[in-house]
RNA sequence: GCGCCCGUAGCUCAGCCGGAUAGAGCGCUGCCCUCCGGAGGCAGAGGUCAGAGGUUCGAAUCCUCUCGGGCGCGCCA
């Protein structure tokens, strides 16, 4: 509706054209949105105060030419110059009645477009150390950019989901490390934990499965582990690391690291599938390493001309593509840095013909961006085709106190506490409605209360309701929607047209979330919807209303049901029939 | 110190590619069930859009500076 009226508009305005003086891009920057005050009708633009400096008018005289030479349209029933210059379009009712048909016959694919034009989009998101449970942070990450997937499908992108699993590198040393340690401690042997070890009790629980799988053949004396460690944290767990593994041999801590890592991901990929966030690619960090791809990346680095060495080390010379510094990729040790494998994946992604690349990061990697971008194209893809979004964390309050969380210490609220106390749809929808790069303030007591606090109760309670006004019917025998044709015509209720101007801004809501990256605009849209139906719903009757006037509006609230179940599924919330 | 994000009602947040009297939820005040689910509806109070300059016909929105909060700045991952 909107972009009919909009093309309207343009041919009035390229009509102008010699007559009055209009820039090169004037129909480009017609722009035409939905009026806040319904006492301006239904649709305004403000072309004619935009376009008014060039043409050497007064914005009125302007808009007045443009309304002169608007075609004839069956949409529009009046139009207006308001204010400085803004001109005001009204929509007839029948426009507004024929959406009703429009809604309930597309159903499920109401509101979707072909805006992307299938446009292939991969969207990597989560990517959390496999050294843990997720934590409510991860939640927030996992929500965002599952919801952006959903969102950027139904704008008409290929979009694809991915998980990184940093299954490579020192953190997951320590993982298995410290799972070994466990391990030891119940096979009866002596040992001590370092304060650089992973303390969750999920650490005892991989330990527990991996004596039951291999007995005590991974036991071995201990007693020495921990003499003459270095004093400093980091070079000690480095010691650990490399006493176990010796220990143990290749093979021995290989078994030990694959158990820690393959419970530790099956846990999280079961975790995000209950969250109803399920990945199209599990994509692992060691394969970079071990399928040659790493090497590939550095050579083609090298290729370019974007490595220099110093002081033994390999450089990238990022400062050349707006980094503030340059990275090692290569230590002078022969190890490589966790950048060469970041920078292997980025090759790999531009090599794999998507159109657009999105990296969703937590804030506290915001440091990563530059390097990222740097790299990216530096190995030879086009800079705009990567964008980095950061979500911000979610800093929790319970009893109105900060939660202090951290991972090595086990101190966090996972996840799945959270989904557990909370229900999953709750979850979700606290999340969507927070603007990713918003700070998010987590009242975990507001959040785990089953009240109407919640907004998704209010949105939930809107479609169950509908569900409800159609049980009564069936169990009243009364004519259905299915036997009989509706005839709008009888609508025309203020209550009953604001509701059908909600659902007819569903289609641009959608198209404007993928556009700009944004899911939470379909949350705050669903609780316009929610409310503009309580509203009718407690003004008019359904079921008592005449024949004729019931089937009618049973069609609207039908459609507006549709449109509910359609918004909620975006952000991957369920629609309850009844509560 | 440098860089990124943020600052809107008592609280939590929308609005930010410039547009008409700045919105919602919660909380607060007062109303509404002879009728389909009251997890609802209606009405009201509540704001120097952190502050100061600037651009513009027009600024919460764009630019600069200041203040306040969060995060990041390793041959760690």
């Amino acid at each position: 509706m909107k972009q009919r009226i909009a093309s309207l508009v343009a041919r009035s305005v390229e009509a102008l054209r010699g007559t009055v003086p209009l820039p090169d891009g004037a129909k480009d920057r017609i722009q035409v949105d939905r009026t806040r005050d319904p006492a301006h009708g239904d649709y305004a633009s403000n072309i004619a105060l935009v376009l008014a400096k060039a043409a050497g008018m007064k914005p009125r005289d302007l808009a007045q030419r443009v309304v002169e030479g608007l075609p004839d349209c069956t949409l529009v029933e009046k139009v207006d110059i308001a204010g400085p210059g803004f001109i005001n379009f009204t929509v007839t009712r029948d426009a507004w009645l024929d959406l009703i048909g429009q809604v309930r016959s597309l159903g499920g694919h109401y509101g979707h477009s072909e805006a992307g034009a299938g446009g292939r989009v991969m969207v990597e998101f989560v990517s959390a150390n496999p050294t843990g449970p997720l934590h409510v942070g991860h939640g927030r990450g996992a929500a965002y950019g599952d919801s952006l997937v959903r969102v950027l499908r139904a704008a008409g992108y290929d979009a694809r989901s991915e998980y990184y699993i940093n299954d490579a590198g020192r953190q997951m040393d320590i993982l298995a490390l410290s799972v070994w340690l466990r391990y030891l401690e119940l096979q009866g042997e002596e040992t001590r934990f370092p304060a650089g070890g992973y303390r969750g009790d999920y650490v005892r629980d991989i330990a527990r499965s991996l004596a039951g799988e291999n007995g005590d053949e991974l036991v071995r004396p201990a007693a020495s582990l921990f003499d003459d460690l270095p004093e400093e944290a980091d070079p000690a767990m480095d010691t650990l690391v490399a006493r176990c593994r010796s220990l143990l041999g290749d093979a021995g801590f290989r078994t030990v690291f694959d158990h820690a890592c393959g419970v530790m991901v099956a846990d999280i990929r079961e975790d995000l599938a209950e969250f109803g966030v399920a990945f199209d690619c599990w994509f692992s960090e060691r394969s970079l390493v071990t399928g040659g791809a790493m090497e590939k990346a550095i050579r083609v680095l090298e290729a370019n001309g974007h490595v220099y060495e110093k002081d033994g080390a390999k450089w990238f010379r990022a400062t050349d593509f707006g980094d503030e510094k340059d990275r090692v990729v290569v230590r002078a040790n022969g190890a490589h840095t966790y950048f060469a494998t970041d920078l292997a994946y980025h090759f790999d992604k531009g090599e794999r013909g998507f159109d657009r690349i999105l990296d969703i990061f937590g804030a506290d990697h915001h440091g990563y961006v530059d390097r990222i971008r740097a790299s990216f194209e530096a190995l030879g893809h086009p800079r705009e085709k990567l964008d980095i979004l950061l979500v911000q964390f979610a800093v929790l309050y319970r009893g109105g106190e900060k939660v202090s969380m951290s991972t090595r210490e086990g101190e966090f609220v996972t996840l799945r506490e959270l989904r557990g106390e909370v229900g999953n749809d709750a979850a979700r929808f606290f999340y969507a409605l927070r603007r990713p790069e918003q700070h998010m303030d987590f009242d975990l007591d507001l959040a785990k209360s089953q009240s109407a606090d919640n907004p998704v109760y209010y949105i939930q309670y809107a479609h169950a309701r509908i569900c409800s006004v159609f049980r009564q019917l069936r169990e009243r025998g009364m004519e259905t929607l299915e036997t009989a044709a509706p005839n709008y015509g009888l609508l025309g209720e203020s209550r009953e047209l604001e509701l059908l101007r909600t659902l007819s801004r569903y289609p641009e809501v959608v198209a404007s979330a993928a556009a700009s990256l944004e899911p939470h605009q379909v949350a705050y849209y669903l609780r316009d919807l929610a409310t503009d139906f309580h509203t009718y719903y407690n003004a008019h009757p359904f079921l008592a209303s005449e024949n004729d006037l019931r089937l009618a509006r049973l069609g609207l609230i039908d459609a507006t049901r549709q449109v509910i179940a359609n918004g909620l599924d975006l952000l991957g919330v369920s629609a309850p029939e009844s509560m």
